[in-house]
DNA sequence: GTGTTTGTTATCAA
DNA sequence: CTTGATAACAAACA
């Protein structure tokens, strides 16, 4: 599941390899979620040179000159870059894992080849992810709708914070997932941001007290950029742009860790659904 | 066959 | 209008 870390670990990989390259040709295999219309895509990217890659949140935008090319990886989606070309066909080998092997696999649904015949592997096991052009126009109406600030930013700070739970009742979990006002967090590490600033994920974010709010703020900041200094968190999916797993897993101290003993004060890690979501927490240290 | 996994959006209720 | 709550989507795996 690729959070803000994850897919700044996926930007810093590519940025490397793919400056200045130029789109000789592309595949798409098995996937819907693209925009506009195929041919569309294909006519636009064709020939087009990677000027620049940025993101805002989880979303990667890839600059090509006077477009942008989005990429939304969602839960499964990867970009894995490959100096020498794998053949390009298909394997059919059904027992290929969604991590690690050889390129392409049978959850590739797309594939970019440049100039130097390098190539960008786009797999997605649930097909959740999106691949869409937008004008330049287009990219800030669609940044400024749906996104918020992102966490590392130096408008993000304790008063937008403070003032951001105290203006909504619901739980402070569901407020962190909110996209449209932090932009980058998901479900791993606002669990794990919520048990290091002891605070219970179902609290109304308008009962949080000041000096919570604080730690929260602090919390967040530790998580997310000791995660991207540790190239993210590989739980199922995720591998960055050279298809190795991330490191911070050895971190998570609720994620993924219920009914084990806290590695704070030994309770048993509690696990419930709160804003849809698998929820870790710790009933002793979180209040 | 069933439940579980999550990022995002659509939809509905208040 | 705002806010919040929830279902839906997709596909694989235990």
């Amino acid at each position: 599941m690729p959070e803000l870390p994850e897919v700044e670990t996926v930007r810093l990989d590519l940025r490397a390899v793919l400056l200045g390259k130029k789109i000789k040709s592309l595949f798409i295999v098995d996937f819907k979620n693209i925009f506009p219309s195929l041919n569309l895509f294909k006519k636009k990217l064709l020939g087009k040179t990677i000027v620049d890659i940025e993101r805002k949140g989880k979303l990667l935008i890839f600059k090509l000159n006077d477009l942008n090319l989005l990429v939304h990886l969602k839960m499964t989606g990867q970009l894995i870059y490959q100096d020498i070309v794998g053949g390009h066909s298909l394997s059919n080998d059904s027992r290929e894992k969604a991590v690690g092997g050889k390129l392409p696999n049978r959850f590739t649904r797309a594939y970019f080849v440049f100039n130097d015949d390098s190539t960008l592997y786009f797999n997605d096991l649930r097909k959740f992810a999106y691949l869409k052009i937008v004008d330049n126009s287009e990219l800030s109406t669609l940044l400024q709708k749906n996104y918020g600030l992102e966490p590392l930013s130096p408008s993000f700070d304790q008063n937008y914070l403070l003032n951001l739970a105290a203006k909504h009742r619901i739980n402070i979990k569901a407020l962190l997932l909110n996209q449209q006002k932090i932009a980058g967090l998901g479900n791993i590490y606002v669990d794990e941001a919520l048990f290091l600033s002891r605070i219970l994920p179902f609290r109304p974010a308008n009962s949080l007290k000041k000096k919570e709010v604080s730690l929260l703020f602090e919390a967040i900041n530790e998580v997310i950029s000791k995660a991207i200094k540790n190239k993210g968190t590989t739980f199922n999916t995720f591998v960055d742009a050279k298809g190795k797993v991330g490191n911070y897993s050895q971190y998570l101290k609720v994620y993924g860790r219920p009914k084990q003993a806290c590695l704070v004060c030994k309770t048993e890690i509690k696990k419930m659904k709160l804003a849809g979501r698998g929820t870790h927490y710790c009933p002793q240290c979180q209040r």
